[in-house]
Formats: C-alpha cells, structure tokens, sequence
DNA sequence: CTGTTAGCGCGTTCAC
DNA sequence: GTGAACGCGCTAACAG
C-alpha cells in the first residue's frame, strides 16, 4: 500500500478514516469512535483525531459506507401518488410531510420524496430500490398494494396515510364519512334540504363534471368516496359535480356550474376540501349571491386559506397531527414494535359560511 | 462460517445475492448482471437467476451495498433554508423543485428535503452527513457559505439557485434587479411617481414593518434587496412596508397600512411577490379602492395565483426552467463537465392590475 | 458468455 | 483505553 496513493484527475484523493488515524497514530478503530462517539475514548486521542481529520480535510464517516455496516441508512421515503408539484399544491399534503419531519425527529432521518408513477426504469431509485429505512405511503392509489408488496419482499416497514394498507401496515386515517355526515346534519339542523356536492376526483383520471353513478361505481379514491357516502347518509338524494382537483379554481368552476340557474340552485354546498369550498365562496360573490345568508358552504380539512376573507365553516381535520401520527409509527416499527394505527376525528368547525335555510330565516 | 444463520425475532434471515447466486448455480457476479443487466448475460441464466431470485423471496441488491460499491447513491439532496411547511407554501419554490426532478431525471435520481436549520444532531443525517451525490442549495442563507465548504470537503459538487454560491458552484439565477427596474418604468411611463413597496423578508427574522435604511443594511436576502434596487433605480425615493412572508394574507397586511391614508396614498405599488401582490389588491378592494383605476399594482413571479379574479401584471420569472437548469447542472457536473450557470431574464407581463396614473387618465 | 479475485469504507467484535 | 482482524453485500476488473 502506498503512503501517497495517486491523486486523480487533478482531484486530491479523499482521505478515509484509516488515512486520519494513520495521520493521528491510532488504529481505524479507535479513530470511528472517536467520530461516533459511542465508545470509550480519552479526550486527548479524541481531539488527536479530530485534529488529524482537519489537517486531512476529512469531512466524517462516509454515509454510504456506515449505512452499509449499521444496516440503516437514516433516510424515510415519503411515497406521493403524484409528481411532486401537484402533490404539494395541496396544503393538507404539506401539512403532513411536516407533521411526519416532526414525527420522525428522533430518528434524525431524512426524508427522500418518491412517486410511485411509472416505474423506475434502469438504475433509477424507486421504491423497489430506495436505500430506505422505512416508508409512509401518502394517499390511497390502485397499486398501493403492489408497492406494499414490495416494501414487504425488501424488509422494509410501512406506514400507510388514508390508504387501504395491508397485514403489517400500520394506517392513519380520519373519519371522512362520519364526519362528512356529522357536517351534513349541521346543515340539516339550519333547516337546508336542498344540497349540492362538489367532490374531490374519483379517479385517476381526475374526470371533471356531474357526479354520475358511473364515476362514484368507479372510484379509486376512498377519500372522495368515503365523504359523499356521509353525505348521502343525510342527504341521499344529492348530487352535484365531481372537481379535477382540489384548488380554489375547480371549486369556483363547479360552484358557477351548481349556482348558475337560480331555479335548480342549492340552499347549501357541502365541498370535499377547503380549497373547493373557497372556490364556491368566489363563484357565489361573482354571482351576487350572498354566503352565508343565501347560500352556506361547508368545507372540509380545517386549513386555513390564504387570502380568504371568510371563516370557513368546515370538517377540520388534524393534519399535521396524521404525518406526525405516521412518523412515530415509523418510529415504533424500526424499533421492533407493532406500531400504531390510528383514526383521528375531525371536528366541525362553524365559521361565518354557514347559516339557517334562507325560508326558515326569513320566519 | 455456518451455512443457515439463525433467523432472528422469528423474521427469516433475508436472502443475499450470493444466495440467489447458489441458488440459480451460478457465480455471485453473474447473478450481480443479471439484476443490474448491464453486462453479457445468456438469456437463459438470466432467467434462472432471477426464478432463484423469486422462489428465495429477493427482491433486488441491497441498494446500500450497491451505492458503496459504486461510489453513488442515486440521490440529491435539495436543501432549503426552512422548515419543510414553510418551503412548500411558496409556489416558485414548488414549481423549482418540480422543475429541478425534470432537470436531474436522467439520473433517475431521488430527491431527498434537507434543511440547512440547526446541526444535525446526534448520527441525523443533515447536510455533512447525506448520502448525497450532488446537491441543489435553494435561496440565499447567511450560512450557505458553511453549506458550499463542507460540501467541497466532502467532494460532493453543489449548484445554487438564487445565492451567491462560490468557486466551482453553478449559479441559477434571475435579473431581480433588472427586471425590477423594468416593471417600475412601466409603471413610471404610465404617469405613475408615487410608488411605494411591499417587500420580501430581508433577514432571517423576518422582521415586518417599514423600510428603514437600518433594516435594509442589514439585509442577508439577495433577491429582496436586488429588488428593492432595481426599483430605487426608478423611483429612488419609493418606500413601503417589508412582509414577513410570501403570502397573500402578509400582502393584505402591508397593503392596509400603506393604503389606509387616503392622504398618503400611493398610486402604484410595487410588490415583491404574486402572492404579496394579491394580497394587496385584496387590501385595496377591502378599503374600497378600485385596481387598476385608483391603484396600480405591480407584482413579481408570473405564478397563478389560486383564486385571484385579475390577472396580475407581473415580472413572470421561468421557475421551472430555473430548477430544470439547476437540475441539469447538476447532471453535468456528475459527468465531470464544469456545470454551467445561468441567469434567467423575467419578462414583463401586462395584466389587469396596472393602468395609468389617475390624473393622467383623467385627461 | 461466465467464474474468480479483490476490495469499496467503515463498525464491530474480540483480545491485549 | 486501544489495536487487529473480519465482513456488511455487492460489483469492477480481469481471466478463462
């Protein structure tokens, strides 16, 4: 072995532990714990070793090598069922991956972003190929199960985040249809009988228009489906329009489409989300109808919306409280327990968007 | 050595290459091929190897084995300057970020959040510590200079997007000041001479308030000082208010106070953001001030504003095209190439929020 | 086309 | 408190 092995392309040859602890006059072992710090070191061959990787330009332990031997590599996949951008146009998904950074604070992990979109082709990192400790799967899709099976063969524990899981797969979920339901008969209590929906999508395909039995026959999206069965619990008879996604553009887009005929226009509107609700807000103004008094909105998620002058009257639900759920069930699993499902309850929220049936307010 | 390890906590031991590789009959390296599929291998023994791979439950190399045999990992790391909620609620940095996965997907690269807050404790694996090949510095810190040094110790090559970077570190970037000083002549050639300014933080406490010479002194923020520039060079006397956020509710705020005055009232305001802008024009439409006939506003970005009715004029910066850049940077410097930087120009857009100065249309 | 030989850089036994 | 050896699981060279 040489002393001075060869520098390459002009780069200087990046000194390793041995390099710092031949430097420092100790052997490889004593300078790695001298950096993990875990075993017993004297101070004076500590600071040595530390004094010997500055000299070298060390800069510690190379992650790849100690991930390979301690079998860890303190990294935790977030698994979105989209491209980053839209997933993350969603406050309620924002919301989580924080909650999940704090509930995974103590395993000082990073959190490595993955789409299960189209597959990892040649040397890409997947999820059948990301140096991962642990998942949580963000969102129910079709082939969640695949991915799980995956996680599975590989070793690797999981958490699923409103998404049908599987054995072994801890879920943290929130009462989307008892809640919905529980937002439906506040409305019922003020005394409306006549509501329209604006859903979030059913499918992949993020089908926009009336809310056809087809389209919910076809749902992929258990969130969607699970809250217009609350609603239906109340209000089996409505109906309404299907969003492409949940933003304040597509609400005011099926809210016009819902308030636009004053014969057939709803005395409420249960939206699936925030976002749409404050969309139907807008579209109501830009009609010259007032919320609440001739029209009242009901929300969904608890979020507070940028720029809206209202305070929405909505399902809130405990967002960050679900990713930081999800985090410490990782936790519990990379420590050897079960780890634990939970279903959160929202709670309804009355804000200013709601109020009694205009007849009935009119008595 | 024994040949069955004991299986331990009741999980079966899982198997390795080697034992795929027995399995199939064949060498350990052959079997390495037929997963990676880059060398020469029969059809036939590919086959076999991966129906051994099946029946023994493997699911592919072990990818941290693989990256310290490789040297890589698969994964750049992307590190912003906040915590994680507050990165996602700023739509550019979304979209950079969606722009910078097009830009490094020919890597087939992972993205992994880190964040430049605090020091990775413990074994955390922070920005000394990633198992990173390349990293993308996102916005301009008083510490990324400690980011870019012990990236450069630790050999792993860096690009910066908006933030005076150093040697050998690929530089995204928009003409702020530039480009600012264009849309504040707009403005001045639409009559305008009263114009005041909502900015940007200018320092890690995000001090909100007035705009005294002290605050701006002390600016760490490039792009709103650069900003601020680009408009003084126009209007060298515009003051205003700084925000304490990107957002439409901190624009609101500081629209409210700059506009409350009807006697010092501004006919122009020049906001450092979309969203502030929008909050602006809410501000404006609250204290019944008509946009653009009473009160120009200017903004900065070209995002669609969710749920804003005006179409916004504004200094339309290409957000993805900046993280793309970043993103294919990076990809150059992995190949040894030097990584180009680039400045991107932002383009006037004229929308409905900007009209000539009251007087002069009262002509 | 396939097998053999060496490590990648580190952490972890053990002895001393 | 410290040193010596071994191997984590895989893959890049070569030899056959």
């Amino acid at each position: 072995m040489q002393s001075e092995p060869a520098p390459r392309e002009g780069t200087l040859a990046r000194p390793t532990l041995a390099d710092v602890a031949a430097r420092a006059g100790v052997s490889a072992s004593t300078a790695s714990l001298a950096f993990s710090g875990s075993g017993p070191v004297s101070d004076a061959t500590k600071e040595r070793v530390l004094a010997a990787a500055a000299e070298l330009g060390y800069a510690g332990p190379d992650p790849r090598a100690r991930s390979l031997r301690r079998g860890r590599s303190g990294i935790v996949g977030v698994v979105l069922e989209e491209r980053v951008r839209a997933a993350f146009l969603d406050p309620v998904k924002i919301q989580m991956l924080d909650g999940i950074t704090e509930g995974i604070a103590p395993l000082g992990a990073g959190l490595l972003l993955l789409t299960d979109t189209g597959e990892a082709g040649g040397n890409a990192v997947g999820i059948e190929s990301a140096p991962v400790d642990a998942v949580v799967l963000v969102g129910c899709s079709p082939r969640l199960g695949d991915a799980v099976e995956v996680l599975r063969r590989r070793g690797i524990p999981a958490v699923a985040i409103e998404g049908a899981a599987g054995e072994g797969v801890p879920q943290i979920s929130i009462d989307n249809r008892e809640a919905t339901r529980r937002g439906a008969e506040y409305l019922r209590e003020l005394g409306h009988t006549d509501v329209a929906l604006v859903t979030l999508p059913f499918d992949a395909d993020r089908t926009r228009g009336p809310l056809t039995p087809e389209l919910i026959a076809a749902s992929t999206a258990d969130t969607a489906s699970e809250r217009l069965a609350g609603a239906r619990l109340v209000f089996p008879d409505a109906n309404g329009r299907a969003a492409a996604a949940s933003s304040i553009e597509e609400g005011r887009e099926a809210g016009l489409a819902l308030l636009a005929d004053p014969a057939t226009r709803p005395s409420a509107i249960i939206a699936q989300s925030d976002l749409l609700a404050a969309g139907v807000i807008n579209a109501a103004e830009e009609l010259g109808i007032a919320v609440p008094a001739e029209l009242s909105v009901l929300g969904f998620d608890g979020i507070r919306v940028d720029g809206l002058q209202h305070d929405l009257t909505t399902l809130a639900q405990p967002s960050v409280a679900k990713g930081r759920a999800a985090g410490e069930a990782v936790v519990q699993l990379l420590a050897g327990e079960p780890g634990e499902s939970v279903c959160f309850t929202s709670t309804l929220h009355v804000g200013d968007t709601t109020a009694p049936h205009p007849a009935r307010a009119a008595r």
